[in-house]
DNA sequence: TAACTATTGACAAAACCTAGACAATTCAAC
DNA sequence: GTTGAATTGTCTAGGTTTTGTCAATAGTTA
């Protein structure tokens, strides 16, 4: 009974109360009329504690044979895992690290700056360090270069050091060459080019390969790169400006310019300002990079 | 009796009752009446006792034969160790590599395997790479090698590319200069040192610095070691053999010969078989490379 | 002789059992 | 929006089983 209860994660009420109402299981009992439990018995109820967690009701599902009810698991949970996040879990076990890269900043001190970043990706994941530890330390130092408290060389020398810690994890992920192949660029009038960086990083660490064609780029090249390179998807960054007339003109000229079976996806503040214009042309607006990760995710067949 | 009393754990009156109550050994007796326990005896006992401990009912598992008996206490002890140290969704995020990287051996892509390990360091971190996806594989490839299904090739192609990402790791963690020095090795007849590059990817991974020593040494040569590099704490891997005489004076020995402000930590299943010992000399046993990984922290000042 | 060990019977804490009640939700109907 | 019924996890009460420990008495070993 308690190895039960144990390795079920159920009550020993719940499992009674199981039994005498919905008959889940029907264990054996000993001489003293003690219930003694079967690996199927244990089986089947862990099944039946991993669906009613994932929301069903034991009334329905109780008198399910085996199979049905691991396919149901199965379901259910792959569904849920895709649209969660956990945000705050990961910002706690990411401060230390956002911290000690703000004050390598404010000491000039490059090696321990690129260590830090270096080392939280490391220790979390690329993905959480992008999203909880580089993209915070950049606003940070956008926030402080406002207030006075940082110099332009500060954010230089910040920036540098991100570029490099981005095309280290990219080279370290080592994408396959059968790899579906992503094309990153930034469209005419948006000079910003690392959140296109960051965007390339993201494809390739989930599996992607990337063609980076950088910064400030007419509808017309990005269509000739993605017809010679053979490329399945268009990613695109826009920060600045945002309300850019052109804008919402030239993406919908590319999104002409491109043979109909590619993606196109934008994201970053001038893409959500402009957002329903975008949608209307056909351009999927991203608004995280989580967004953008389930994406890739969704696209990649490898995966 | 006193003895087994000492090796079993079990008080006197429990031996007898179980004896008189459930006939779980039939100790031969002295001319005077008085038990006389096989070796055999205190095996089944031992045995007996983890299981209890583990939440079983004496009076169902006491007919048991010993190689039932074993199979069970195994299956509820690495139960219970991965449910305790994996909060169930970092298998489900880990288990993708975990599959790929399974059918890679098996399909001798050094290439792929080495992509799948390092993505998943990558996008899990290293910490749960090592765990969840490193040492299952490793623990894969020995079950099928075992069973006839792998070749002895597959295994040395497998773990040398983890000796890759296992340095790539290292690498790529940029340890400051001024981090604690921690000396990595295996004790004398020891001559597994995979667990050892592991403990030492952690421990950097961890931002301490490594003094990797490698397998088979004496205790002499540990303590010199440590004197000269001035190191804070001794790793110690320890795998197979798990009941060699020696191992434990070899560590006694070590021990006295370290300053006693070094400390001393040993990991793996030959550790955990001679727990109580060790800890009587003063080495704390890990349980777990996320035992390991807290102590690390902890005993870290810069972190 | 002193220190253990054996046997037997008894005891009490812990774990379980049944049956029933209760409170928080959910859901359909008014 | 309210009401009433069904659903479902938890709790209570009173009894049984299981299991570790103790005590009393007696025998064994060094």
């Amino acid at each position: 009974m308690r190895v039960v209860i144990q390795r079920t994660g159920l009550s020993a009420d719940v499992l009674r109360a199981w039994e005498r109402r919905y008959g889940v299981v029907a264990p054996d009992r000993s001489e003293g009329g003690q219930r003694l439990y079967s690996d199927d018995d244990v089986e089947r109820l862990t099944l039946l504690r991993r669906a009613t967690t994932a929301g069903r009701n034991i009334s329905q599902i109780s008198a399910l044979p085996l199979p049905e009810l691991e396919a149901l698991v199965a379901e259910d949970e792959t569904l849920r895992a895709s649209q969660e996040e956990t945000p705050e879990g990961r910002r706690h076990a990411a401060h230390p690290f956002t911290d000690a890269a703000g004050r390598a900043v404010e000491r000039f001190d490059v090696a321990d700056l690129e260590a830090q970043l270096r080392r939280a990706a490391m220790q979390l994941g690329s993905a959480i360090a992008v999203d909880e530890v580089i993209t915070p330390v950049l606003r940070d130092i956008g926030d402080r270069w406002h207030k006075g408290e940082l110099t332009p060389a500060h954010e230089h020398m910040a920036t540098a050091a991100i570029r490099r810690v981005l095309a280290w994890m990219s080279a370290s992920a080592l994408v396959p060459h059968y790899a579906p192949l992503a094309v990153v660029a930034t469209p005419a009038n948006q000079r910003h080019e690392l959140g296109a960086k960051i965007v390339s990083t993201t494809a390739t660490t989930e599996g992607w390969r990337v063609l980076f064609l950088g910064a400030d780029l007419p509808a017309e090249s990005i269509a000739a790169a993605v017809a010679q390179s053979g490329a399945s998807l268009v990613a695109l960054s826009m920060i600045f400006p945002e309300h850019d007339p052109g804008l919402v003109a030239e993406l919908a000229r590319l999104r002409q310019l491109l043979p109909p079976h590619v993606q196109m996806v934008a994201g970053g503040p001038a893409a959500v300002a402009n957002q329903t214009d975008l949608v209307a042309h056909g351009t999927r607006v991203m608004h995280s990079l989580a967004e953008l990760r389930v994406l890739l995710r969704s696209l990649n067949p490898a995966a």
